[in-house]
DNA sequence: ATGAAAGCGCTAACAA
DNA sequence: TTGTTAGCGCTTTCAT
């Protein structure tokens, strides 16, 4: 026996099939140019000594790596999860493998992550959002690969984009309460310094009721992102206490209106009898729960779907110029709002 | 202006500092013993050309990748993510990137995602489950890395476990309504044949109502996994309607369970009042809807500190000694069961 | 269809 | 504290 701890290369593979490494390596190429039984003899060989390629060699010689870095705010989110997921299969295809971060809502915590991650070389970078730090701004300047951002329409974009604008999302949504004949509207939504699309979503509520006319002022921070049920809950209590009188409450995400009508049932608060309640994010909870929850689809397997044809695209043709895609969010009215 | 396309290398660092590049190399490495001024005036020289560090070099000229390798069967389960973010949340202070692949509950496509993952050479390798193809265990013993199984108690260990018995876990919650009095109980699950941790819950509670000399074949198949809210709802409909004298339902997950209650109330069926219902995993939903669901907490965050600590230890000591370590399973007694 | 030579960018090992 | 040499395992390039 050999020493185990030290793994068979291709040159251990060329001896033992009697080729150079040339042709082992041409045998492990999907499209290339090897005779029939050669191949079988080489791969005969690898299997036999437990070879396995080395894709770091292969991609420090190459320059080519098949890495696309990712960033998302948190991974226990199905919105983003879902975006990722869409993202892995258009890519996966293409032997492209994905490289995740999570930035915990916190551009900080973005700079040093992206700095880590382009020292992986990836081909492509898709973040979420279109607010980072300027020091991460130069690096994925610097970087010289396609960088897309999503779910947000940055002011200056770094490259290109994919995605829709939150502030307008809400104000539909507004639009709808107020056609309704609501007035006494409130939001609920995470602290306004760190989650920039939640934000958004905060300042598309106030332009809107102020385009009204209307009192814009009930608003309740729910504490530092990711806002979800529990907070939603804790949230809809406080507006409770403070302003029994809400006819209706616009929530940043699904799952914070799934705690806020939760709340509601305890105390025994018909909804919509007396509240209307809307999320943001088509969450399936928002669809499955009693009663179902008016909601806002902005549709994040779409934004990974596209975000992986765009980056196929680019790898192609190397194309320079930059797409700015916008995705419409749908506004599905379901039981929770009259 | 120089070409774009190409980054600069540390040569170039170093020529602009006027050091060599293995200077360089050490003013990047944290822990080593560099002039504090010299290494000043390399990073200054490295921001102002736009130097990244390519890990990919670094990492073949080392043979060290700082990668760990991670499969779970979807990323939009809220269980498996807490698992990853706790991993993920023991490593990064080490410089450890996780490599993450979705096998969507399918062992084939395991062997494909293990196949390429390690061919990026990673320092070690968590898998969700403790069930693989041949070739699959083959290829992970071979690669002569520390592998953890999590999520599971397999029959023969690869090398690591941190699990639980999934079968043990539903008995239980089966030992507990029966003490509670109640006999006419249903299960609600995926197909058999491909969830393995789901089929096993199944299994546990079909040896359980055996055990109590109760009638074990109130077993609805909800169709292939990821089984969600939606088929946990449809699967609920289709109960009621072919056992109407139904007096509890476990679930596989919190999500089906959740689902299940929803079909229940909009049926106008009480609940616990006529039917009790318990699901699994303690996922966020449980919790909060009315009524809260009784559920299993099987520690999804502690499975992934657990195993980053291990990784943490395997790759200081280099210990051989495999470690199988079992984590206890929590009944949460809520509102759904009476 | 196959092989030989060179080198991707970095760091281990040794030297000063 | 810093420098020199060599080479990690693979693939590009050119040759046959």
């Amino acid at each position: 026996m050999d020493n185990p701890r030290k793994s068979p290369t291709m040159t251990d593979v060329a001896r033992k099939a009697g080729v150079s490494p040339m042709t082992v390596s041409r045998a492990f190429k999907p499209g290339s140019l090897v005779n029939d039984a050669t191949r079988a003899r080489i791969l005969a060989a690898a299997e036999e000594l437990g070879y396995v390629l080395d894709s770091t060699a292969s991609s420090l010689r190459s320059q080519k790596t098949d890495f696309v870095a990712v960033t998302i705010p948190s991974i226990n989110n199905a919105n983003f999860a879902d975006t990722v997921g869409a993202l892995n299969e258009g890519l996966k295809h293409r032997g492209l493998q994905i490289l995740l971060g999570y930035t915990n809502y916190d551009m900080q915590e973005e700079e040093r992550l992206i700095e880590q991650l382009l020292r992986r070389k990836p081909q492509a970078v898709v973040v979420t959002g279109g607010k980072h730090t300027p020091r991460c701004r130069r690096l994925l300047t610097n970087a010289n690969v396609p960088v897309i951002e999503t779910w947000d329409l940055p002011e200056a974009a770094l490259n290109h984009v994919i995605g829709f604008s939150n502030a307008q999302a809400v104000q539909s949504m507004v639009d709808h309460f107020v056609a309704k004949g609501l007035t006494r509207i409130a939001f609920i939504g995470g602290d306004a310094d760190r989650d920039t699309r939640g934000l958004d979503r905060r300042l598309g509520f106030v332009a809107a009721m102020q385009r009204h006319g209307l009192d814009a002022t009930r608003l309740i921070a729910a504490g530092p992102p990711p806002i979800s049920m529990r907070e939603g809950a804790d949230a809809m209590v406080h507006l409770l206490d403070t302003a029994p009188d809400t006819e209706a409450v616009i929530c940043v995400s699904d799952l914070s209106a799934f705690g806020a009508l939760s709340a509601c049932q305890r105390r025994g608060i018909p909804v919509p009898g007396q509240i209307s309640i809307a999320g943001f994010g088509n969450y399936e909870v928002g669809a499955i729960c009693v009663p179902s929850i008016t909601t806002i689809d902005p549709g994040p397997k779409e934004i990974g779907a596209r975000a992986a044809s765009l980056i196929c695209k680019v790898l192609d043709n190397s194309t320079t110029e930059a797409i700015c895609e916008h995705i419409q969010p749908r506004l599905l009215l379901r039981e929770s709002s009259i």
